[in-house]
DNA sequence: TCCACACGTTTGTCATGGACATAAACGCAT
DNA sequence: ATGCGTTTATGTCCATGACAAACGTGTGGA
C-alpha cells in the first residue's frame, strides 16, 4: 500500500482531499481534465496522489470561491496573484478597540495559551455583555482568525481551539440567563452539509436576552425534521444558518420548499456569510446576511406578530 | 427541474442520499449493480430518485453494518429480518434504575417537553456526580435512544434535540469544575469524517474530575494538525473517538501514522463504538472499546507515567 | 485442540469519458 | 441603466472496468 508516510513530502488520494478541502472527487477530477490543476502524480496503481502544495492552493482557491469568485478566473492565476485577492479582500474598516484584541487573541493563539485565552474571552464579555460582545467582538475577532488561517498565519489545530473556548464562553453566558418562557420561540439549526454550528450560538446569545426562548437543534439537521421539529415545538420562527462555503443553489430549494411546507404563520430566518451571495430574493423567507441586523429582524418580526395576533384575537370573536 | 414536492412521495437524488445514509455515492451505485438494491427510479434525465423506504432501509442497512454485519449478507433479506437482526442486538441486560429513567426521558422527548427534559438531566447528574452519571446513565440512555431512532419509535429531530441538551448539561457540569493544571495533559478531538463530539465531551467528563487537564480542539482536526498540537500544547495523551459509522481502515491507517509521527513519550488512545470492530491489534495504541474504560486506562498511564518519570529523573542525574 | 498461513471471495474505491441542466456572464434592444 | 434572450462556464450524474485490501475458510503442523 502506498501510504503517506512524512510530513513534507505527503501524498494524499483523492477522498483525503475531499476531506480536506470540501471539493468533491467530480469537481477535482473535472478541474483536472478542464484546467489542468490540479494535476497530481500517480501512484503504481493510477490513482491520484496529491501533494500538500497542491491541497494548500485548493484551500485557497475554495475560499475565494466562497466568497463568489469563480473557479476560471482563478485556478490558473499564479500564487502571488491569488495573495493579493485574498488581501483584497481582508481589509476592512476597524475600530479603535478591534485591531488591540484581535492581536492579543491571535497571540494568545501562537502561543497556545489556553487559560490566557479563556480569560480574555470572559472578560470581554464581562466588560461588553453578551450581546455587544457578539457583535462587536466576536464578529470581527472571526473575520480577524479566518484571515489569518488563510493568510497561513495560523494552523488549524489554532483555528479548532479558538471556536472550541469561543463556543463554551458563549454557552457558559447564555446558561447564565434565566430559562425564558417568552415570545418568541425560536428553532436553531443547520440543514445537513453545514457542520458549523457557531453562528447559531451566536445568534442565541442574541435572542435569549431579548427574551426569546430558543431551541437548538445542532448542526445538520435533514429539511423535513426541520419542518417536524417546527410544528411540534410550535415556535414561531426557524432560524437556519449557513457558512460561506455552502452551497448557494442547494440553500436556495431548501429554503424554498421548506417555506412551502411550513405554515405561514411561523417565520424562516437564513443567516450566515452564504447568504451575502444569494442573487435571487427567497419569497417568504428573511435573508439575515449581518448577525448585528438579527435584533432589528426580531424587533420587526414583533411588530409584525403583534398585528397579526390582533387579526387573529378579532377573528376568533 | 425535478424537486422534492411533498413528504410522502418525496424522491432525493443520490446526492442526498449520499448525506442522509452516509454511503457514498459510488458505494450505493455499485450496490445497484451487485445486488440489486437499491434500485431506484430515474428521472427524465436518467437520474437516481430514491423512495423515503428506499432511504429508510439504507440506513437500517448501514446501522447493522456499523456493528460489524456485511452488505452481501443483510442487503437482499426482507425488512422483518433486518428487524429481527436490529432487535437482537439491541437487548443488553439491565439494571433495575436505568429503564425507568430511559421510559422517563424518552417520552419527555416523545412530548418536545425542553425544560423537563433539562431537568431530568440536572436532577439526575446532581444525583449521581457526573461520572456515574456519564458512565451509568449516559450511556444506556444514548443506546436507548439510538435503539428507539433505529425502530423508527423517535425521530432524527427528536434525537438532535436529546443530544444538545445533553451536551449543554456535561459541559456546565465540566466548567463548574475548578480549572486544572494537573497531569495528564489530555489532547480530544476526532479525526476528519468523524462529526460526533458527544463521545469527547463523556471522556472529558471522566477525566477531569480525575484532575486531568483536557484541551479539546472539537471535532474533525487534521492528522496533521492533531500531531502539532500535541506538540505545541505539551501533552502527555491524545485521546481521538470513533462512532460506529466510522471506517475501521481509515481509523486504523490514521492511528498508526500519528503513532509513527508522535514521540512515544506522548500515549495514543482510540475510543468510541468503531474499536468494537478493530480485528488487528494497533501497537503503541490503546483502545478504549468501553467508556467506562477510561478510568482505569487513567490509572494504569499514571502508573506508567510515574515510572518514566523516574526513569528519566535517574537518566538526568 | 488450536494457531498460522495460503487462497478464494467480498467489498469499497478509483479511473475514464460522455452527457446534460442550470447559473453566470454577455450582448442587444428598450 | 434595465430587462431579456443567448452563450459560456461549471457542477453533477451516469456506466463500466479495474484492482487492492479485508474477510472468511480450509489445511497442515505444533
Amino acid at each position: 500500500m502506498n501510504k503517506p508516510i512524512e510530513n513534507p513530502g505527503m501524498l494524499l488520494n483523492i477522498s483525503a482531499v475531499e476531506r480536506e478541502t470540501g471539493l468533491s472527487k467530480d469537481v477535482l477530477r473535472m478541474w483536472e481534465r478542464r484546467y489542468g490543476f490540479p494535476k497530481p502524480e500517480r501512484n503504481d496503481n493510477g490513482e491520484r496522489q496529491y501533494t500538500i502544495a497542491e491541497v494548500a492552493r485548493l484551500r485557497a482557491i475554495k475560499r475565494l470561491m466562497d466568497v463568489g469568485m469563480r473557479p476560471g478566473k482563478i485556478i490558473r492565476l499564479p500564487q502571488d496573484e491569488l495573495d493579493a485577492l485574498r488581501d483584497e479582500r481582508a481589509a476592512p474598516p476597524r475600530d479603535a478597540i478591534a485591531p488591540a484584541l484581535e492581536r492579543d487573541i491571535l497571540a494568545l493563539l501562537l502561543r497556545h495559551d489556553v487559560p490566557g485565552l479563556q480569560n480574555t474571552l470572559a472578560t470581554m464579555l464581562m466588560k461588553q455583555g453578551l450581546q455587544q460582545f457578539v457583535v462587536e467582538t466576536i464578529t470581527p475577532l472571526n473575520r480577524a482568525v479566518g484571515d489569518a488561517w488563510m493568510r497561513g498565519e495560523l494552523q488549524v489545530f489554532e483555528e479548532h481551539l479558538y471556536t472550541e473556548q469561543l463556543q463554551v464562553t458563549m454557552r457558559t453566558a447564555i446558561n447564565a440567563f434565566p430559562r425564558q418562557s417568552g415570545e418568541p420561540k425560536v428553532l436553531l439549526t443547520t440543514l445537513p452539509g453545514e457542520p458549523h454550528g457557531l453562528g447559531l450560538l451566536m445568534v442565541e446569545a442574541l435572542l435569549v436576552p431579548e427574551g426569546a426562548q430558543c431551541i437548538s437543534l445542532g448542526v445538520q439537521t435533514p429539511l423535513d425534521d426541520v419542518h417536524r421539529a417546527a410544528l411540534a415545538h410550535k415556535v414561531h420562527l426557524v432560524a437556519l444558518s449557513f457558512s460561506a462555503a455552502f452551497p448557494v443553489r442547494q440553500a436556495s430549494e431548501a429554503l424554498a420548499t421548506l417555506r412551502r411546507q411550513l405554515p405561514t404563520t411561523i417565520t424562516v430566518w437564513a443567516g450566515g456569510e452564504m447568504t451575502r451571495r444569494v442573487r435571487r430574493t427567497l419569497s417568504g423567507v428573511v435573508l439575515i446576511p449581518d448577525l448585528a441586523a438579527t435584533i432589528g429582524a426580531l424587533k420587526s418580526w414583533r411588530t409584525h406578530w403583534a398585528q397579526v395576533s390582533h387579526y387573529l384575537a378579532a377573528g376568533e370573536r
